[in-house]
DNA sequence: CTGTTAGCGCTTTCAA
DNA sequence: TTGAAAGCGCTAACAG
């Protein structure tokens, strides 16, 4: 057979009609005798039959397939744990996923739901690496849509719980006894790099927490830019401005990176010399000497929560996340200090169900490695 | 309107007859009157129409889709430079992707390929991270396939040029007079890393520049993984073999990456003191201090002209790709030493087209950082 | 220039 | 337990 056989071809080779062989492929409640069932496998098998997934959905309004929607994260090396948590969820619940990749812009992303809702997937994930507040066309009715380390009005959201993340990596530094804390790669809530409300939200948590310890850093460096370049140059600032500085904690792994470089120049030994945290656990952070300790961004797990919460239709989220409202996070700022030892990140605030909008927070995971020192605290 | 227009609903509020609107929006040739296009394309924007693709790929037998199947090359970060190339080459001809992460079974693959079939994509790209000879089953006549990043009886493949791209490393050193070079990351030809062929393509081609320039390595250091670990012992492993070596090269840029860990350590200025070469360009090596010279792999190529290769149904390849038989890599070894000095990977070898199997090699592009200096040859 | 109509391959009542 | 037939939304002859 060189031409692609259809139901047709395998209902007359196995004798039987074309329903019947409907049926039995699809294992449907309806009896069929074994003889039967037997025959049409058999010649389906024969034939090398494969359904037309096409004229299935035509006729059953489901396509058993999602919208993938990346702005910009099929760009970010990194960011493709969310790619690879969403192809695996999909996948065990048999759906496929096409993947459409649109770029910084909001309007390509209504774009890409339009071309999406064309080709009658059943579902829309909308991942976006920028984090920001989308200007979307209201949802689809029908259509479950969630948009992934963004916002938008009207949507579902799954967020990484950056203001609890800020706390944890000021509390990795204190609880174990720095006092003298250097700070690279502050940014000001007024002007965010791509107005990016995770790393406001980062940044929030970590004056929250040195506020609540009555701290403060013993020099900043304020940038924009998050490069190992601002890592490096800022340490040797920190260093210079404030020598008794016993850690840095630098805004993200890149920083760190930096940061390692101009300890290795300066003659400095991590951690004894100087101790690091961070943020992000890019793959980088494992191959640094010593291994950098870091808070995981949750991006394998936005993936498939993300696909759970447009397959499965659960209207609020399960044991990972924590629903929170949008603006409610700075809000509870002060009020828990509760900070228990090992998994600082892992700890859950309380559901606060504020807005309307239905935001879900998941946290960032501590990843502990060798480039933090105890020091006593004087 | 919350139900979803059908194309008769714009045939209606337009006063037409569907045959029209689907003419219309089509812009086939046929000639409908100014007014006629004017009030279907009215009416199709105001009920938001949406054509249904899924009706439309029945009818026509072609669905505009095409599939990639990943094997683990989603899970690489450096790689998705593929997909990267693969969704804009795509998007430019007006396709939609659809991916599949199999992991590294080739009975994974099939069974995709399975699949995609089902959902009537009308190519399918194969991209395999750990390049190896894939047992396939026949390719469907009538469905363009093609591998990237490796090989499989009776597909059409491309593969990054890594024979070359080993001469041109070897070079990179040599040309600048470093004669004492060690070498990280060594392999032997019958035990490669997953059987990896382009792990095997790239050690011929060091060899036999070697050979061509009638050099050794000052020492070479073994390894099947290559991670920053290796790179570090070995290059404390060469400099106390071989204390006089003047160069590194490093089998990959994980490798070098340790190299630098063990230089800077060792107090060894690179490159004044150590100069180091590398192959892939992974994100990595342009954060390193200097930046590390290395070979870029051509997965964003890779990925565009398999795209090309598919849709665009061309029987041979462009200016980037040359084709050359599975085989003749090795064979063309002693050949030619015409090392021109500024891009020795772009060189290309005569189409010296062999096999039945169509392979097509791209080149690796030479990127230049700081990470060697001249010496005066002895 | 425009409308009628016959399918594309499948699922699903409804009858037998 | 099985078959006949309608129809999912669209395109493309073929008429008019």
């Amino acid at each position: 057979m060189s031409v692609k056989p259809r139901m047709a071809d395998v209902a007359k080779l196995a004798g039987v009609s074309v329903a019947t062989v409907s049926l039995v492929l699809n294992n449907t409640g309806r009896r069929i005798s074994d003889r039967t069932q037997q025959r049409v496998w058999q010649a389906a098998h024969e034939l090398g039959y494969i359904r037309d997934a096409t004229a299935r959905t035509l006729r059953m309004g489901k396509s058993h397939s999602i919208g993938f929607i990346s702005s910009e994260v099929t760009l970010t090396r990194f960011a493709s744990d969310m790619l690879q948590g969403i192809l695996e969820a999909a996948d065990e619940r048999d759906h496929a996923v096409m993947i459409m990749e649109t770029g910084e812009s909001d309007a390509a992303i209504n774009d890409a739901v339009r071309a999406l809702r064309g080709r009658q997937v059943d579902a829309i994930l909308i991942g976006v690496m920028a984090s920001r507040d989308l200007q979307l066309d209201p949802p689809t009715a029908g259509l479950p849509c969630v948009v992934l380390n963004s916002t938008a009005a009207g949507y579902r959201a799954f967020l990484p719980q950056e203001f609890e993340a800020g706390r944890a990596a000021v509390r990795a530094l204190t609880q174990r006894g720095h006092q003298r804390i250097g700070f690279v790669g502050r940014q000001r809530l007024d002007n965010l790099y791509r107005g990016s409300v995770n790393i406001g939200a980062r940044m929030q948590g970590i004056d929250a927490q040195l506020a609540a310890e009555n701290l403060h850093f013993a020099h900043e460096v304020e940038s924009l830019e998050w490069e190992p370049e601002v890592g490096y140059e800022g340490t040797l600032e920190v260093l210079h401005a404030a020598p008794e500085t016993t850690a840095v904690l630098a805004a993200n792994d890149r920083i760190a990176f930096g940061v390692y470089q101009a300890a290795a120049e300066l003659g400095l030994k991590i951690p004894t010399d100087l101790s690091v945290m961070s943020f992000d656990d890019e793959e980088l952070a494992a191959l640094m000497r010593p291994g950098l300790s870091t808070l995981r961004l949750p991006y394998y797990e936005m993936g498939r929560l993300g696909v759970a919460a447009v397959l499965d239709e659960v209207p609020s989220m399960d044991a990972a996340a924590t629903s929170l409202g949008a603006e409610s996070a700075p809000q509870t700022a002060g009020a828990q200090t509760t900070g228990e030892q090992t998994t600082p990140a892992t700890q859950t605030t309380a559901p606060t169900q504020t807005t309307a909008q239905q935001i879900l927070q998941l946290p960032l995971s501590p990843v502990w490695r060798e480039s933090i020192a105890s020091r006593d605290s004087k």
